[in-house]
DNA sequence: CTCAATTAATTAACATGTTAAACATTATTG
DNA sequence: CAATAATGTTTAACATGTTAATTAATTGAG
C-alpha cells in the first residue's frame, strides 16, 4: 500500500486548469481517443485520413499548398505523408504542366475505396460524441471555436 | 497572374469545417501562435514550459507518472523532456528512496528564474487574447470544453 | 519466503510538428 | 532579355506524439 505523503502528490495544479491551450489540447485528445483505434483498424494515421477525406470532398486534384492548408497539415509534414500515400496507391502525386513549381495530388480509386470502408465506422463514433455531449452544444462549441480562430487570426 | 481555374482549388471543403477534431486544432493552433515566439526567445518548447510550470505551481517533487498527467504530456515524451530539462539545470531528477520504481522531479531555482521571467509577457498575451475574444466567452469556452472532456474519459 | 503478476519508467521505432535553409521554377524589374 | 525577387516544394535537424516492447522494482498469492 501507498503512504500518504505519496497519495498527496495526485493533486490537481490551479492554474493549468484555467489554460486554454490545455484545455484545448485535452479536449480533442478526449475526441481523437474514440477515432484513432478506428483509423488504426484499417492502417492510417489521422493525418493521411485528413489528406485522404479533404481530397475525396474537393473531388479534384489539389496542390499541395491548398492540401496542406485544408488539412491543418504543415507543408514539411505533408511531403513525408504524399510519399507513403502515393506508396500505398491512395493518391497519386504529379507535377503541375503550366506551373513546375507545383505539385498536383489527386485520389486513387483505392482511396476512395478506404473512404467509403471507414466512413460508416466514423460517423459512428461522432454519433456516439453527438449523443455523449449533445448536438446543440457540439454546435454551440464549433461555432466558438471557430470565432476564436478566426478572431485570433488577424 | 494565376488562371480562373487556378484560384478555384482555393474553395473551402465542406465536412471538414463540421469536424471538433480538426476546430479543436485549428483553434489550439491559433492560440499558440501568440504563445510560441515568447517561449521561443526563451529558449523553451511549449512542453517544456507546461513542465515547469507544473512544477512550480505544485510546488514539491513530483513523480514522472503524475508531471505527466498533470502536463498532458506522454511517458516516452516526458522521458526526453526531463534529460534536456536536467541538463540545462532547470530540474533535477533524482530516483525515490523507498520506491525504486519511481523518479522524482523538482524545479531548481534557475527553473523558478525563468518561470520569473517569462510568466509577465505570457500573462500579456492572455491578457490580449482576453480582450479579442471576451473574458466571459473564454470562461464559457473553457467550461464547455472541460465538460467535454470529462463525458468523453468514460 | 519465493515466484509469478503488477507497476513505473525507459527504450525503440515510426509518424508528425516546427523552424530554417536549400532548390527549382516562375514572375518582375530595369 | 538578363539579373533579381518571389513562390512552391522539399530537405534538414531537432522535438514531440504514439504504440509496443523492455527493464527494474515492488507487490501479492500461496
Amino acid at each position: 500500500m501507498n503512504t500518504a505523503e505519496q497519495r498527496k502528490t495526485t493533486e490537481i495544479p490551479l492554474e493549468t486548469r484555467r489554460s486554454l491551450p490545455i484545455a484545448l489540447l485535452r479536449a480533442r485528445e478526449a475526441v481523437m481517443a474514440g477515432f484513432r483505434p478506428v483509423l488504426a483498424r484499417h492502417g492510417v494515421t489521422e493525418q493521411q485520413w485528413r489528406v485522404l477525406r479533404v481530397l475525396s470532398e474537393v473531388g479534384k486534384p489539389l496542390d499541395a499548398s491548398n492540401l496542406a492548408s485544408h488539412a491543418s497539415i504543415l507543408p514539411p509534414s505533408l511531403t513525408r505523408i504524399l510519399k507513403v500515400l502515393g506508396e500505398r496507391k491512395l493518391v497519386t502525386v504529379l507535377r503541375d504542366r503550366g506551373d513546375g513549381r507545383r505539385v498536383l495530388v489527386e485520389i486513387t480509386d483505392a482511396g476512395e475505396e478506404l473512404i467509403r470502408e471507414v466512413a460508416p465506422e466514423s460517423r459512428e463514433i461522432y454519433a456516439d460524441l453527438e449523443r455523449r455531449f449533445g448536438e446543440d452544444k457540439i454546435a454551440l462549441l464549433l461555432a466558438m471555436l471557430d470565432d476564436l480562430t478566426v478572431k485570433l487570426s488577424r
